[in-house]
DNA sequence: CGTTAGTTTGATGGTCCTCAAGCACTGTGG
DNA sequence: CCACAGTGCTTGAGGACCATCAAACTAACG
């Protein structure tokens, strides 16, 4: 209950889990080594081993693979707030590629600093537990969407859950919220052409749903949209872990 | 190296970390309150918390969610050597269904049990968490399957994967194995339709590439599948955590 | 010996892909 | 200042892939 600007992923973390003094130093200093990555070119590549993770602090990254014949399917996108790699640090296993979407701002942070936040403060480790298991959580939503939600339904979802996902680090509001994503992006993410994603939003946009436009996401009609989505975000509010 | 009859997770485990006596010891512990389910029964049912967790011994679970209009996305198969709500202990949220597809015998897990032997063990925790980030690594694949890959390679890869999951735990060969699966659960995976399955498992069998019948899978032709399927097993037999 | 679960095959049609082309906007270099 | 390329959005036409509906068949089981 302070003036502090807190980062995104404090902000996250504080709405499920109440953070002693010590726990939010301590959750400062790993955001120490600031760095910046430009758009478009790839943070870590599918394949490299013992990267360091990042905490995003600013800017939209999404994770993705690529197949051989060069159709991409991205995984999941981080948002301010988000971890980045946490697996990959944990256990030495960069299974897909990184790329951020906008120029973005992100911490490094170390095996080593992890591990040590870790063992100062347990309650911490629990928290950025809890928001892994979340991210897994996520992708667990993205699989049943592509594989048994048709496309208007999957966008809708899509759609929703990013604002969710904002909202719980103070960007955007109830109404819509700015998104700097392609057509493309949106066609990767969720298993469809870009062609058809365009057909899709027009679709919605003239229900009068939702409308995707000039980087700005509105929500027209919010309950028809959830309707439509069978949107249930009991995976992103559940109550925290463990907390005792 | 020695006659005792291991266990499927001690087995799996072994492969990739090599585990001393007493973290043998402390996992042989963790399979002591020995419990049976049978086929068809939900063990755990989407929106239950503080359940325990279950390394799987005999027998075959699907995990699922199922959505408003009855249809279901199975997201993952656990074979045995398998924990099964693992995430759900650690922090609690239990987001989707267990059902065995056979009579399954299974260990129970205290959530108490599991944080004393992490504690006893630390080398076990970390492979226990690399098992358990190499699953996630599993429902990503599947992910990519199902939104970038057609019918036919989905099912190629899902066969494949099935074969190499069960080799680590000691079931089946290189030329096969036996497999429970019926075509609904084949179907409910890969996010198809049961008659369509159908259709893909003649075609593949007619090319000479697998035939899956009888509760028997056979790779016809190995090397031809893997082409199809795109298959590089990486994900799966990476070397294990941090092991210094 | 009827019932049930699982497999198999055919016919029809919808969703979504691919190919193709046009448009708006931005930045770049001549 | 303007041509031109690049990026992203938009729309049309045709067709592939896969879903749905329907029905027959087999094996297991009480």
């Amino acid at each position: 209950m302070d003036a502090v600007a807190h980062s995104p992923l404090t902000r996250k973390l504080s709405a499920f889990v109440t953070l002693a003094e010590a726990e939010l130093a301590v959750l400062e200093r790993l955001h120490q080594r600031r760095r910046s990555f430009v758009a478009g070119q790839d943070l870590v590549h599918q394949g490299q081993s013992d990267q360091a993770a990042y905490i995003l602090s600013e800017g939209w990254v999404c994770s993705y693979k690529t197949q051989a014949d060069g159709s991409r399917q991205i995984v999941d996108f981080q948002i301010p707030g988000d971890f980045l790699g946490l697996r990959s640090v944990l256990l030495r296993t960069s299974d897909h590629s990184f790329e951020p979407i906008e120029d973005i701002q992100a911490a490094e942070v170390l095996a080593s600093d992890l591990l040590q936040a870790f063992a100062e403060t347990p309650r911490l480790a629990t928290a950025i537990l809890w928001a892994a298991s979340r991210d897994e959580a996520m992708v667990v939503e993205h699989l049943v969407g592509i594989g048994r939600r048709d496309a208007e339904a999957r966008m809708a979802h899509f759609l929703l859950e990013l604002g969710s996902r904002l909202a719980l680090v103070g960007i955007g509001s109830r109404e819509g919220y700015d998104c700097p994503l392609t057509q493309y992006h949106l066609a990767d993410a969720l298993g469809l052409s870009a062609v058809h994603v365009n057909r899709v939003l027009r679709k919605l946009r003239e229900g009068g749903l939702v409308t995707f436009r000039e980087g700005h996401v509105t929500f027209d009609n919010r309950e028809r949209l959830v309707d439509l989505a069978e949107f249930d975000p009991g995976y992103l509010d559940q109550s925290g872990p463990l907390l005792k």
